[in-house]
Order: structure tokens, then sequence, then C-alpha cells
DNA sequence: TCAAAAGTGTTGAGTCTACACCCATGT
DNA sequence: ACATGGGTGTAGACTCAACACTTTTGA
């Protein structure tokens, strides 16, 4: 049959060269700090789940989790499959982020990484146990100053400080060139950054903000997770109303924090 | 060196499966319709280039302009240049819209799609000229009719019908799933009803509607472009006021179409 | 003169923000 | 008693859709 020879004969695609393809994720989390004051509520700390790489290159650097592509799987797949290896958690939500295939970004060779941002409850962390000790919950800070944006990612008495820069190409998308990587490995400062900013930009949806939150919880403790993630700081009175419609009141209620018992809410249907 | 040692040894990606990787062009582009009656303003269509296969597979059929990613270009730098070489036009404005790779999605085998939403005027079409017969622009239909939504592609006596499942996986995005194809090649129906989606999302933004026309135009024009792309309706004494912010007045006029003359406008700085 | 489109003004409905205020609790 | 957070009410600012209206032209 004419058809399948030419299909055969024209379209073999191993003649091409070929590059290899990731997924990269950022997960994100919500933590409870404990408290400052004797009845003060805590604060929050938004913090993202990086591994120390055992081997070469950027051996001992911090990178975020991620792996090759299979064969048979989606690009998603990939991503959620190498989650849960890191985490032994599946997230609640995932949403992609874009490509990243700028040549040379990976010494290894010619590597094309897909990224997503993830979201987990800090509940369901707790629960998957924290077995590895190369894969940690650093704490995040994205802030612009002048021109320049500066990550800073610390665990402990680890502190990575990346300096990026805004690049605006034509579109409304966004993408940050690395002035500094701040010892993170391959791009990944840039992959963070440009995870950051599409996560706080989805934020401004209350269901995005729900996926951080167990399943049962109070409306205070929804706004500080969407005040930790935006980084903004907002007026309880006008959140409540906002929210309302998101969320569907319960009969429970959380006692004995020094202050009137706060009703539990839960997503609405 | 051990370090040099390790790295070579641990990390050859020869030793792994590679997929093939693509990047497709979703351009579109507004054009100015003959006048229906004789003072009336032209009517808007909203057109997308789609290329006329000429070999296996889907010989014959409709499908995006596209081709594989080459070592040392983005993807983005990819999806230029093949735009580019279909045209003879560089867009003026290109959007990522995601990555497809479902397995099976190409009968060549393992390969992974980048999609993009691109914007081109009508002006610089017409300048480059209409050389290759099998590269033609059609006018985009895209209606939701109850659960389903039907994507028509028109271009003279041919008419492509498409049939798609709007899929939510979990996040914000939308993913279509194909019920019938209506001999588009490969699941580019699928990539078209996602291309178009990202890009009426966009075009609430006028800066992104400002993309389509040349550099002097007048407000009606720009309005029925963005209605064109967002198959809406708006009032033009509202538009106006809200467009005002994003475009600044010259001292020119069209004269000649049997009422006021209306004032040309340019992008502001 | 008249239809068509260009362009301006205004009104009322709704939304958002800031603030004032009361409620309930544990120490 | 009182600090603390939970929770409600509301006045003023602001936004926006709808509509009324005037202007300018070519046939």
């Amino acid at each position: 049959m004419d058809s399948e020879k030419e299909y055969l004969s024209n379209y073999d695609l191993g003649d091409y060269d070929r590059p290899s393809v990731t997924a990269d994720v950022a997960a994100f989390m919500v933590s409870n700090e404990d408290k400052t004051g004797y009845r003060r509520n805590p604060g929050n700390k938004l913090r993202l789940l990086l591994v120390k790489r055992g081997v070469h290159p950027f051996k001992d650097k911090w990178a975020l989790p991620g792996g090759f592509l299979r064969k048979g799987e989606t690009v998603e797949e990939c991503a959620l499959r190498e989650i849960r290896d890191e985490t032994g958690v599946l997230p609640v939500s995932i949403m992609y982020v874009g490509v990243f295939s700028e040549p040379g970004r990976d010494p290894r060779g010619w590597v094309i990484s897909n990224a997503y941002v993830s979201v987990i409850t800090e509940e369901s962390v707790k629960q998957a146990g924290d077995d590895a000790s190369d894969a940690q919950w650093f704490s995040v800070n994205f802030d612009k100053c002048g021109e320049e944006h500066h990550l800073t990612l610390s665990y402990e008495d680890i502190v990575l400080k990346a300096v990026l820069t805004e690049e605006k190409p034509g579109f409304g998308r966004t993408k940050f060139g690395i002035v500094d990587s701040g010892d993170i490995a391959f791009d990944h400062a840039s992959v963070i950054a440009a995870a950051l900013t599409a996560l706080r930009s989805k934020a401004k949806d209350f269901k995005t903000v729900l996926d951080f939150l167990p399943e049962k919880f109070t409306l205070t403790a929804l706004q500080k997770v969407q005040e930790t993630v935006m980084d903004v700081s907002l007026l309880p009175a006008n959140f409540r109303r906002m929210v309302s419609g998101y969320v569907a009141a319960t009969d429970e209620f959380v006692r004995g924090d020094g202050h009137r018992p706060a009703r539990l809410y839960k997503r609405k249907a």
C-alpha cells in the first residue's frame, strides 16, 4: 500500500536529533508556625519543596523535584509521579507553568523542562512523614527591589539567595532572567520565580486558596493562607464577605484559644 | 577529576528513550469583510491559518503550521520560525498555550507538541503575499452547544466541523477532548480550541487587542476586533471610555464613509 | 433631508473599602 | 478586667452598563 510505504519511509522519527524532556514541580505548602504570643494566632509561612542533588551536575546543590518523561505517560502524569515519589502524597492541585528550553540550561546536554506548580496541604505532608533528609521544605521570600527580584529560600541554617530580572517577552507572560542563581541548581531559580508568579496570579481565585487547606478550616485560617501566598494584607470584614460564596458553614467550632470560638467552614459543593 | 568522571558516566542522556518535540502555532488574524450595505461599516471575521498536509500521515488533511524543534533554539524560536516560513511575516505577538503529550496523539510515534497562539495583522499578511495555495486563512466559529463545543473552520467551499468536550482538570486550566476531529489532522482540533480559549481570555486586555491592528486605527475598528475575537457585543460609548487609557489620539481622520469622519488613534507609549 | 456612524454626557445600580462596633473567650 | 480574635453593619467612593443626545458626513 502506497500510503503505508510513504508513511514509514518519510517519517522515521529516528532520523532526527531529539531532546530529553523533563517535568519539574514547584510544590508549595503553607505551614502554621509556632505561636509567638501567649494567645496570638500562629503566623503562616509559604514553603517550597527542594531536594538536595546526590549526583553531578550540581551535586549537593538544591533543586526542584523532577525527572525525565517516560514513554506512555503525559507530561502532567510525569510531574505527578515525581512529586508523589518525593513527598509520598498526591497534590491537591497541579497547574502547568510553562516550558524552559533555552540552549545550555542543562550542562548534561539538550534538555527541555516543563514546569508545574503544585499545592499540598500541611496535613498530608505530616501524614506521609519526612523520611528523606535530602528533601526539605524551604520558606519562601520573593520581593521586588527596584528592577531586581530577590528570591530567598531558607531552611534552618541553609539560605539560598537568588537575584533575577524580569523580562517581558511582548505578551502578558513574564520570564525571569538569572543574575545570580544563589546556589540553586540548573535554571531552577528562574523556574521557581515563574511558578510563584503563576501561583500568586491564580491565588486571587478562592478556589485555588482552598486547595491549601484541610477539609474543615476557620475563615481566619483561609485568610492567612491567601495573605501568605499573595504577600498582601486584607481586612477581615471584607475578606469574609468576598469568600462567602465559596464556603459553607458547619456547626462545629474551635475553642480554647483565649477568645471567641471560631466557626469551622468547608468548601461549598 | 572525580566529578567530571561521574558526570560523564552517570548522565549520558543517550541512554534514555527521548520524544520528538514540536511547536505548533495557531495564528489568528481579523479580516475586514466586504461591506454589506451601501454605507455600512465592514463586518469582521476571525481567521486562522491552516496548511494542507502534503504527506502522510493525514495527507491532504488540514493542520496547524508547525515543525520539529531543532538543537540550539528555544521552543518559542521554533514557533516563530515555523510561522515565518508559512506566512512570510513575523507575528506581532506570540503566546504560549500549553503542552500536548497524550500518548498516541501522533501516529508517527512519540511526539509531544508545544502550542502557541499568535496574532498577525491583516496588513502584513497582504504585504507578504499569498504564494502557497496549501496555506489558507479559515474563518473561525467556536460555540458552546449544551455540553458540546462546536469548532467550525471554513474557507470557500471547505468546511471543517469538529466536536469537542470540555474537561476541567482540577485547576483553572481547560482541556478539550475530541469527540469528532472533523477532518482536522492529529489532535489539532483540541489544540485550536485551547489556543482560542487562551486568546479570548487574553483579549480582555486591550494591549492584546491592539496587536491585531495596524499602527493607526479608528476606535470603532478596535472595538470590532475585540468583539470579533471575544464573540461579544459592546456599547460604543462605554468601550471608548474603557480603552481611552491605552490609546493616543492623532490629528488624522478617515473621510468618505457617508458619515462623520472618524479620528485615527495609535497605541499609547 | 436622512441614514449611518462618531463622539459626549448622565444617571442609577451595584461593588468595594475602610472603619465602627459588638460578641465570646481564657487567663 | 482585658486583650484577642470572631463576626456584623454601614457610609462613602468608585465602577460600569445603559441610554439619551449632539455632531458630521455622503448620497
